[in-house]
DNA sequence: TATTGTTATACTCTATAACTATA
DNA sequence: TATAGTTATAGAGTATAACAATA
């Protein structure tokens, strides 16, 4: 990954008009510097790729990560609730419980107060599994903690605190 | 958004093994506090959803701003150039160069000492409409400033200069 | 042989709409 | 009528592989 600092002007740009290329690093961004969403998206494709990485093992994506984790803390979820939380679509999370189903990670129950809705459980392996889950997601944090050094990891967490 | 306190130990947890629904608002996330990959996915969706919101009255995506102001400040510049500043496919810019050609922003002339590759440009349209895409961009960054504060807007971006 | 642009395929994710069975 | 879960579709975005023209 290459560093460019902040330029308002293009670079090299040649005088007489003649066309100017310029090398892959040395490539100016101009008005993308110092747009938060930019870093934001770089850093997020970064830090997914480890995630995805280093779960890679046991085949776990971010987004099934956090929804073992979501009904691991709050058994008996309904999965509209999951999906608030979360801030997926139900129609896709229908999919994605299919997949942690057919692993025997989760259960869905028709709840009986509510029979148009399930509520979603982990089963016992599924726990065990979660378990080794997050032991690799912190192995995972160590690695944005590398990255981004302890203070600045931190401060980050603090800022972005309202989003989770 | 709601925010949510970090938590080690399922919240509201009933004593009994009965089932315990709890309302989406106050669902616990557990590990997933703590997790930098968790908070900065919310907040760049909200982030990008902002940007597509505020550019939508001239239908540009961030992506494809991306690639005008790659191209604006570097005029001349392969595909692979632009695709490998940017950390996106070749053969996803393709597409994204048909759609930004087709709109008259953008074009490809052949290169006369490589006739393999296409040199990239503006085209005068192309370069009046980035203008009126900066400002309204601006303006989304403006949003950013409001949302984070000033200086944990500024904070975040010197913590994530290393991904730009 | 390697690279540039292109086409094609597949899978993930987001955003909708519509359907069913319940409430 | 409204809601929970489901199914389906369409458009981004990502990840590949393969091909023609060119280096």
């Amino acid at each position: 990954m290459t560093t460019c600092a902040a330029q308002t002007s293009p670079r090299k740009r040649a005088g007489n008009g003649a066309v100017q290329r310029n090398d892959a690093d040395e490539v100016g961004l101009d008005a993308l510097v110092g747009h938060a969403g930019y870093a934001v998206r770089r850093f997020q494709i970064w830090i997914f790729q480890d995630f995805i990485k280093t779960l890679g093992e046991v085949d776990i994506r971010p987004t099934q990560y956090s929804v073992l984790t979501v009904i691991g803390a709050n058994p008996g979820l309904s999965q509209m609730a999951v999906a608030k939380r979360l801030g997926i679509e139900r129609a896709r999370l229908v999919h994605l419980l299919d997949s942690l189903e057919q692993r025997r990670y989760v259960k869905r129950i028709k709840s009986k107060t509510d029979r148009r809705s399930h509520a979603l459980y982990l089963t016992a392996p599924g726990a065990a599994a979660l378990s080794k889950f997050k032991r690799l997601a912190a192995e995972h944090e160590r690695h944005v903690e590398a990255k981004l050094g302890r203070e600045n990891r931190q401060h980050l967490l603090r800022i972005l605190a309202d989003f989770t």
